[in-house]
DNA sequence: GACCGGTTTCAGAAAATGTGATGGGCGCAA
DNA sequence: TTGCGCCCATCACATTTTCTGAAACCGGTC
């Protein structure tokens, strides 16, 4: 049983006539008569009352056309689908998020990639730089957000964003530091990031124009852990702008006015996988988020 | 596209190998990678991922994949369902009623046909005698009872029984009537029905013997007017035996003693079509229904 | 680097499907 | 009654599709 004969079937019973239906199909009458005899052999059936005025539907041949009917729409259906598919994307996306979701404006990311590709499944992993960029190498992520360089030659890089970081001491220390300039503020203890982290090269960068680095040092693992310490008068740190801004808004803590670095936000895929359609939409689709971004490579990623 | 190439689709997904899809199939490795890469063309989709250890969905495959499930599966319906139907009686069957449904136990009729036969759809049309028999020949019914002998030979007739009938007069007659014998009965009024039923030719038949017949006649063309009649207090007639008894009972009439005919009760078919599934099932079902049954053929219909 | 399991490709064989001509049945009109 | 038109079935043959077996290819593994 095949749909061709199905469809014959249907079309012969429509029109009543065999003859008719071949026209209808583009085919000889002979071949039709053929397709309803091998079908009405395999079925066990008479689907058609032969006459001289053409063919009707025997009682059986009446019940079985609705099925016929419907295998036919339901593949009729599949086949519509997949023209629609044609054009689609459709997959999932594996990408890593190094720092807050609001900061990263993923909810916004996330419209934007829906609205141009429905069918993409986006799934949004909280990570960190210093394993981001290695995920996406060995294709555990299709795409990552990251802070700092990248020194990987197997991945392209969008520089994003220079985002300006800021000096962030605890509230109680408001004196110590008010007027401090940086040899100052090295005799102070400070939150470091641990040593993966972009974070922690960025703030012995920092020192290194001076020579003079911290004695007193506290490493932790997140920005989230740094705020905390912060908070809790351990040390001072390197926060993004806004982040600091927040937290003296809060009366959290104090934003020195001293000028801090900036650090270099980037999005990276792998090279190789640049033109496959789902990363390549992904691309495109973070490019028109953060206009005029430079795309580099490797390790230039600034 | 076709149910083969959806078949090999999904044994090949379901597998996730092309070369076991292909020996669940009994067929070769080549012959169902060409089937699928035919497929895949058609729809413009690439179903699946080939690798060196099998082949694998991909995303639009997976979307797919239901469909072409439910198409095979519409069509599987098809086919069992055809093959079911192989063996029933399927389709409508008029048949005529030439008297009450309860006294024909049409409603256990109906009950034995749908039991043997569920697919067929029988309908019970109330008509006469005289006008059932032209309409099994000329096809508008399939069967039909009918009192009294048929006169045609193109009919197959099974002769179900003989029904007795009694002589009924008015209540108020009874005096007239309780020792009166078949010529004083012919000096009063008669209620007859139209020349066209088989009562009439009965009616004249007792008569017939004796000479005599009654001057004063009406004619009615159910027997169902002829009840009414008699409760007018119009005239005597001829009643099934049961009928007469219940009107008796109702102190609706008299039933008189006198020895009455027997009608015949028949029930005819095409002769051409006897042999038709559907014709012969309801000869079947008619003559378990009427025990020892007699089967005389046209005019011998007793 | 050879091997293994898997898929694709290829030419030719086999099977299926389609074609055009022909014939028979039936209704209709002359 | 005959002849005609319409319709379907059948037949031999052509065409197309599908299948087969051998061989090439590809990626991972020993």
């Amino acid at each position: 049983m095949e749909l061709y004969q199905l469809n014959s079937f249907v079309k012969i019973a429509d029109e009543g006539s065999l003859t008719r239906a071949a026209e209808l199909l583009f085919t000889s009458q002979p071949a039709i008569s053929a397709q309803i005899k091998a079908l009405e052999e395999e079925l066990g059936v008479a689907l058609f009352e032969r006459s001289s005025r053409g063919m009707q539907l025997t009682a059986k041949g009446k019940l079985l056309y609705d099925q016929a009917v419907e295998t036919l729409n339901a593949a009729a259906r599949l086949k519509a689908d997949a023209q629609d598919l044609q054009q689609e994307l459709v997959g999932e996306l594996r990408i890593g998020v190094h720092t807050d979701f609001d900061f990263m404006r993923i909810g916004e990311l996330h419209r934007q990639l829906h609205a141009d590709h429905p069918r993409i499944g986006p799934h949004f992993v909280q990570s960190m730089s210093a394993q981001i960029l290695p995920d996406i190498r060995r294709g555990v992520l299709d795409g990552g957000f990251f802070f700092g360089p990248c020194p990987y030659a197997d991945l392209t890089v969008f520089h994003l964003a220079d985002v300006p970081m800021r000096i962030v001491a605890p509230s109680a220390w408001k004196d110590r530091v008010v007027a401090a300039d940086l040899a100052d503020l090295a005799q102070l203890p400070w939150v470091y990031t641990s040593d993966t982290c972009p974070f922690y090269a960025l703030t012995r960068e920092l020192f290194g124009e001076t020579g003079s680095e911290p004695d007193s040092v506290a490493y932790v693992d997140s920005e989230d852990a740094v705020r905390e310490l912060i908070r809790a008068g351990a040390g001072l740190s390197l926060l993004r702008e806004d982040d600091a801004g927040r937290m003296q808004a809060n009366a959290e803590a104090i934003c020195l006015e001293t000028v801090a670095p900036t650090i270099s936000l980037g999005f990276a895929v792998q090279r190789q996988r640049a033109a496959e359609p789902l990363v390549n939409a992904l691309q495109t689709v973070i490019a028109q988020m953060w206009p005029d971004p430079a795309v580099a490579t490797g390790s230039h990623g600034a």
